[in-house]
DNA sequence: CTAAATTGTGACCGGGCGGTCATATGACCG
DNA sequence: CGGTCATATGACCGCCCGGTCACAATTTAG
């Protein structure tokens, strides 16, 4: 009895020796991570993988199957980032927790580029089916801003005449495209490396520049 | 003798009558609007237009020259827009010359959102050849905001120790999501209608969502 | 009315795709 | 050794794509 959020690959898969499968794996994530998904091709990554077509299909039930794979790894790496961290007071106010998800989700996505790139693209690309999960995580993700904004407007850490509405699509659009401003700024590249560590050097760097965003969202361009 | 900005549809497109021509523009318009370059389908456009597929050839050298066609439509489209606006005085600071950004770049997507759509794609999405044209667009775009925040630094209606690179993310970003912001909160459907007049009331709304979201840049979240 | 030039057409080509399946390979077990 | 079962394989299917081309239809010119 295997318990599963829905989606999984088939025993096969975890029968795999443990590099063939990291080798499938890499090869899916960066096929995925380059292409969205109706370009993205299942040929090309058995091919990258090295295995059979025939065999992808023993391991997974079909292309759609593999994205979904995929977006719930990134999920867990997510999950165990957000275990690993200690997290401020959560009622530091808004701009406290704005730096928490800030550290989270911009230090997933500079950790886990390829990774993070993929649920990019399945998030925000053309996917020719609906998917319960997916559209529940994008909503789930916008919400989130919005609660954090209404909570600080509640304890007094933002003003109470904010247009809700704008401030969560200001934030949330920075938010969304926050990692690619920081990757150009630090000159990292995506494709460069699957899996990162940040230099202290380098997360100081990343800080620096959110930093100023973030003074930007605080007080504006005039004072 | 025809001059040209290097990409044009070969004469036999412009010896069409009139609404041949229009019937195959909106099909070509809004399969580009519908998918990314990889997945819109020249196909599906001739039986949408009610061609055959060799006609197009006779029309265009390629599917590559008809997106970049269509592009450049877009901006007759938006100088036109342009010429027939009184802009205000460009001295007027800052938050004016974002106004009248707002004015041009909204407008034009809220007049045309298809063709701006395809213009969208475009610039973002993925395309499997390099083209100077929209390599150019896309700097010039995010150059203008960069332009506009170190004038108004130095005309005094910003202040002067902005972090320059991280307001011009932040402008530019939501800048390019703003059309999309709008039209949710104007309830307008995308796909609805190819090009459409704004209501004065309608102008009146986008406008205070916009305002909504400028004081958010002009003053940030707390003051 | 005819001849020349322009435009329309859809069968066809090579290629890539997602997905299938009969068969081959090899591990495990009595 | 033989038999059973899980796995690996790549030829194959049907589909759709961008693009071509020989030919048919139509317009234009003389």
């Amino acid at each position: 009895m295997t318990a599963r959020s829905h989606i999984m690959p088939k025993q096969t898969y975890f029968n795999l020796t443990p590099d063939k499968r990291e080798t499938f794996l890499v090869a899916a994530i960066n096929e995925f991570a380059d292409h969205d998904y109706p370009t993205a091709s299942i040929s090309r990554v058995c091919k990258t993988a090295g295995i059979a077509k025939g065999s992808f299909y023993q391991y997974f039930e079909d292309k759609k199957d593999l994205l979904l794979y995929l977006i719930q790894l990134g999920l867990e790496e997510k999950k165990a980032l957000v275990a690993s961290i200690e997290l401020p007071d959560p009622n530091g106010g808004f701009f406290e927790s704005l730096r928490s998800t800030f550290t989270l989700q911009v230090g997933h996505s500079l950790q886990h580029p390829r990774l993070a790139e993929v649920a990019h693209r399945a998030f925000y690309g053309a996917l020719p089916f609906k998917d319960e999960m997916i559209e529940g995580l994008k909503q789930a993700g916008v919400e989130a801003y919005r609660g954090m904004i209404q909570k600080g407007m509640a304890d007094g850490s933002l003003r109470p005449d904010i247009d809700i509405d704008a401030a969560t699509f200001v934030i949330s659009t920075v938010f969304t495209e926050l990692s690619r401003y920081l990757e150009k700024q630090l000159g990292l590249d995506n494709k460069a490396m699957f899996t990162r560590e940040l230099t202290d050097e380098q997360w100081a760097e990343a800080s620096r520049h959110f930093d100023g965003i973030l003074r930007l969202l605080e007080s504006g361009l005039i004072n």
